[in-house]
DNA sequence: TGCTAAAATGAACTAAGTCCAATTATTAAC
DNA sequence: GTTAATAATTGGACTTAGTTCATTTTAGCA
């Protein structure tokens, strides 16, 4: 219904929008974010400036609505093939790695820092408001449903809550791989991702009796076994 | 050598510089801060406009100054406070909720606002540079190391990345009692250093093992909170 | 064909922030 | 006390993001 266009007038008013998202893009990559102007864009993509700021809030909104556009794509596709993993840490380590590999590929570093800037500031705007989500927090959620569905994720706070605080630490992967470009990608994922699973208590004199990578069907078994005290509704 | 000011020039110098923070807080809480022109705030001030992007380099940097010297004034002394009190958990359970309140009091929710968004951008800047950072991360690096060398938190990972990840956590506390004013602020703030500490894993088969992690009312917190979130539809 | 509603336009406007040459105040040297 | 060097301030012109709105263009429909 919403995703099919209509007529005439809705292809045409898609056309301009992608115009402008394709001419800004070329230009922001190329030339850099800060030196391309609204006017510059506006030229390229042969529409008056108003229609731009019709179309798009503010500048920092076309590197957003790229990126939602390019998540929509492939966002179903990235979901299934996060199933097919066998646990939360895989499916979060996988899902950041694919994600900034993206961005590597698509955005120069400084449309980079203006799109996490301009998200981060969305995101408190519409903490609440779920249909305004980013992209990113839409994967998040399912991927922390799925494991607590497992018993491998606590159920004390829900999905939605820990998606939250999971988009926080998505932000803070992406900073630290901003700031230190020498350290290999993977390292960041993996420690901020063991963070967010483990917490930061020191845990090394329980190794005996808990072990950091949860197998999956034994921790299945032990919610279902006796795992009720917190009667679920 | 630093904090102590010369001679007239120096003090003059700080003495706009406080007058230029003092009418714009005023006026930014008082009719808001989009509302509030930096034109304003130079006829308030009595200076040129030029003088205000002298001392600061954008409107935003103005709240940031007011929020990191009070935050100079009071460091110090919450370090020691903090000192104090006997766990991780404790301490920054008090330092967030201290800071807040201070929030609350001090400045209008939309300057808050432009605050922490303010705060983060910059972060996006200075993560590797030690001298840069906001106030609050120089009071949550020591409370991990002290965390650490009581053997409490993971020493694999080293403090300034903890505090660093913390500092996001801290964001993430911040927007969430923006969003949801109506929720208590403690719960809030417990949660997310419960998340921080303990990680999202679920442990509740491991209880007998973690003496020093889950407490009774801590417990009690959980199963409450549990049966209003998510029955919410 | 003509009517309606949506989209695009252009132009004037506001406000943040930059730039810079001229001016003023302060310090230090003689 | 005069003066040269230095630092802070000023004002004004300029750029750019973003707003507003009356007008025009375009497409849909009967």
């Amino acid at each position: 219904m919403e995703n099919v266009i209509r007529n005439r007038t809705e292809r045409k008013k898609e056309e301009t929008r992608r115009k402008i998202i394709a001419v800004a893009m070329e230009l922001f990559n190329e030339r850099g974010y800060a030196r391309t102007t609204v006017d510059q864009v506006a030229e390229g993509a042969d529409v008056a400036k108003g229609t731009i700021f019709n179309h798009f809030p503010s500048k920092e909104a076309i590197v957003a609505e790229y990126v939602r556009r390019n998540a929509r794509e492939t966002g179903a596709e990235a979901v299934n093939l996060l199933k097919e993993l066998p646990d939360t840490r895989s499916r979060l380590t996988a899902l950041l790695q694919r994600s900034l590999e993206w961005f590597d590929k698509n955005l120069n570093r400084d449309v980079l820092k203006v799109y996490i800037v301009y998200m981060l500031q969305r995101s408190l705007e519409t903490v609440k408001n779920r249909g305004m989500r980013s992209g990113f927090n839409n994967i998040l959620e399912p991927i922390v449903r799925m494991g607590q569905e497992a018993g491998e994720i606590r159920p004390d706070i829900s999905a939605e809550e820990l998606s939250n605080h999971l988009e926080w630490i998505s932000a803070s992967v992406m900073i630290l791989w901003l700031a230190y470009p020498e350290k290999p990608l993977s390292d960041i994922i993996e420690r901020e991702v063991d963070l967010f699973l483990n917490g930061a208590f020191d845990r090394r004199v329980h190794e005996g009796c808990f072990c950091r990578v949860i197998d999956k069907e034994q921790t299945a078994f032990f919610t279902k076994k006796n795992g009720h005290r917190h009667n679920k509704t």
